[in-house]
DNA sequence: CTAAATACTAGAATAATGTTCTAATAACCC
DNA sequence: GGGTTATTAGAACATTATTCTAGTATTTAG
């Protein structure tokens, strides 16, 4: 095998039994030692690839989001109403919460303090993200479907519930999984942000 | 002064001078050396009195939920109608993180990990909390203002749009404070948990 | 094909920092 | 006043993230 995949099999070895770790019982608490020994990798290896440990979570943190972001375009770019568009966001964020808990629960965690590189990379990702969101809906704003506001308020509007809902089953706090309640949380979101006529 | 005051000013330096680490950097990056310095205490007299850093986040934690509940509960019991009460609820979440942001920013980081003392202490806390709530809802509910629901969403559905904006505002994300943008959060909440005829 | 450069691996040594421990001091109570 | 307990103090300790030096493998250039 070349290098290249042999390393690119490490960092992936490594950054999976991190998010196992990491998941379990947060960044802090999780010893590189043990991540290094799951992974079968070395001190020198590890600090080579990631820098430090939040190199790790870094990276973790990035990917995640990558994926979060392309997904829901996917679902949710091609609906064409405010509100199959507006239920198409929060459905799926709760069956991708609902799918990938780990990964949900380390990217809802917050734990994560980001560099400055990671940050602007970051950045750039969600201006591109952002603006096609921002494309569609114009045209829903501007037809009255839906309510005119700061754009800052639209995510915490449509998201917010499904969020604050994901944390607490994450944590263990209630029974049904946001898939099973994604049809009542659609509801409130689109009774939130529509206009009412 | 007596041994009791001293002890509680001791401690309550502590608390102090320790929220304003960790609503800087958060509580892993913080220093328990410098929360010494900066409150003057010995590496002995913390220990003795929080038992290791996380004591000290522990202790913010549970006195801040209490400060929130017992706030909350006046602000809201009294409201008479079911739009009146959960637009107070939201409006008061906003008040209250946008007067002490650094407070809020510890409570909503999540960042503190309970022992099991504090955890049982909490759930006695949040069942007397709860319990109030629950009787103030039955009512409204029963007679058809608001949505019937599991229990597990009223929660979310209510205060997860004024949490999540919040937590971007702390972040330094958007302008507008959260009590600014009240009156919108507000009306959102009703919009999402009010039965529509 | 060879030599230089680069990427990567390895693990011992180091440094940073949270926590324990022993002893001393001060307040409180009978 | 003497004993008991709560509190303070800071040196010693332990844990654990990170650095450093050296060595190995792979690629690149001439």
């Amino acid at each position: 095998m070349s290098r290249k995949n042999q390393t690119n099999e490490l960092k992936t070895r490594v950054m999976e039994v991190a998010l196992v770790h990491f998941s379990e019982v947060g960044i802090e608490r999780t010893n590189v030692s043990n991540i290094l020994s799951d992974a079968g990798c070395s001190v020198g290896s590890l600090y080579h690839h990631f820098g430090n440990k939040e190199g790790i979570a870094e990276a973790l943190f990035i990917d995640g989001v990558n994926q979060f972001n392309s997904r829901l375009l996917t679902a949710f770019l091609p609906k064409r109403t405010a509100s199959k568009g507006i239920k198409a966001i929060v459905t799926f964020c709760c069956e991708w919460v609902t799918i990938q808990p780990e990964l949900a629960g380390f990217l809802l965690s917050r734990e994560v303090t980001l560099s400055d590189n990671a940050k602007r990379e970051l950045r750039k990702m969600d201006r591109a993200f952002g603006q096609s969101i921002y494309d569609w809906f114009v045209p829903h704003v501007k037809s009255g479907a839906l309510l005119e506001l700061p754009t800052s308020m639209y995510v915490p509007l449509i998201c917010g519930s499904t969020l604050e809902y994901s944390r607490l089953w994450l944590s263990g706090r209630n029974n049904r999984s946001p898939a099973e309640v994604a049809s009542i949380l659609a509801e409130a979101a689109w009774q939130s942000v529509k206009h009412n006529h």
